[in-house]
DNA sequence: CCACTGAAGCTAACGCGATTAGCTAAAGGC
DNA sequence: GCCTTTAGCTAATCGCGTTAGCTTCAGTGG
């Protein structure tokens, strides 16, 4: 008697909800089929695997942090920019532990697969926001990478509970902000000493 | 007839160096018992769990990590403290990428896991590294914490492949080393408006 | 030197979760 | 109102972690 009307969509955004609920490690698709009222075995008409599954939920995770860190930036630039992109990836990596997770978990497939162009959208930001700085170009890379390691490891170090304190996270996390937006600043353009 | 003589802890390093190979959500017991020239079974006679087995993995990480961050600073302050635990916390993450991704999967399992005196060593080092740049007492919290994410961060992206040009990485961590020790000088004692 | 005990391996078997095969019936097009 | 398509179901397979129970070697005390 078919009436859940599942879809591979509506598949997916159920075990990104339930990924972001219980860890990503504790997806299973049992779990999933539970939640969605249906058995486990129905759910292979709408995902081939379970890998695949995560993989999509990848992709959704990365088109969504790409999508709030954009709306984020918007209008702003310079150190506005950081802290608004800045702060937009840490809620959505705190809102969704579990897509973070499986987004980090995955590797492109192949050469068309939509994680690519995803994962750039993100990395586009970032260079849009890092303009506002006016670098020596070489640099740029530099202090690209430099950003998405710190804020990639703040994020999973907070997500993981690697913070012992947890009243003053939001203190070191402005912070954090402020030291990387004071480094840009000083190493703007000058090609300063930062290049030693 | 008992011949291969293993030990909880041969068979600890033995999965330590399989993790490293094949990567840490590869490990099997079946692959491990294959390795070590027995059958699956008899792995539980030194190890109760391959939960277990991960978690010795995680210890042995923390503690060796924690050595070489400790042996590099020794001698050292200031600057080039800062540039010799950072590689070698780098560089034992990349020889040691599986044991790295099992010390971040674990979590303390009680008040006398043997994990937590050993991350609390890793924490002391960079603590000690962190006093060569006489920082306002208040600070010291977030500069370790934001020091800490670059470097997980950056170790993290690295191992999963996710800086897209290799041959620059190397130039991008002695950038972004440089780009920190620059913030903390700068930011030191004066409590300057690094603290906005 | 020999019987004895205990640990270390082994084989057989269980359980759970992912996946596949094949059946059934509702839904939408003609 | 038929007919094809397809979502869902039940039954069964497979792989892997784990448990049970047997067997044999290693070392010890007599």
């Amino acid at each position: 008697m078919p009436k859940a009307r599942l879809t591979p969509a509506s598949v997916t955004e159920a075990a990104a909800a339930l990924v972001d609920e219980v860890g990503f490690d504790n997806l299973s698709m049992g779990l999933l089929a539970e939640r969605l009222g249906v058995k486990t075995p129905s759910l292979y008409k709408h995902v081939t695997s379970q890998a695949e599954l995560a993989h999509r939920i990848a992709v959704l995770a990365m088109t969504e942090a790409g999508d709030a860190i954009r709306d984020a930036i918007q209008g702003r630039s310079g150190s506005d920019a950081l802290a608004a992109g800045a702060q937009a990836m840490r809620t959505y990596v705190r809102e969704h532990p579990g897509r973070y997770a499986a987004a980090n978990a995955t590797r492109p497939t192949g050469p068309d697969d939509p994680f690519i162009p995803a994962s750039e959208r993100v990395l586009a930001s970032w260079a849009a926001m890092l303009s506002g700085y006016d670098l020596d170009p070489g640099q740029e890379i530099h202090a690209m990478r430099t950003l998405r390691s710190v804020l990639h490891g703040f994020a999973t170090l907070e997500a993981a509970g690697g913070f012992q304190i947890d009243a003053s996270v939001d203190e070191s996390f402005t912070w954090l902000i402020n030291f990387i937006d004071q480094g840009l600043r000083a190493g703007a353009a000058s090609g300063s000493d930062a290049a030693r």
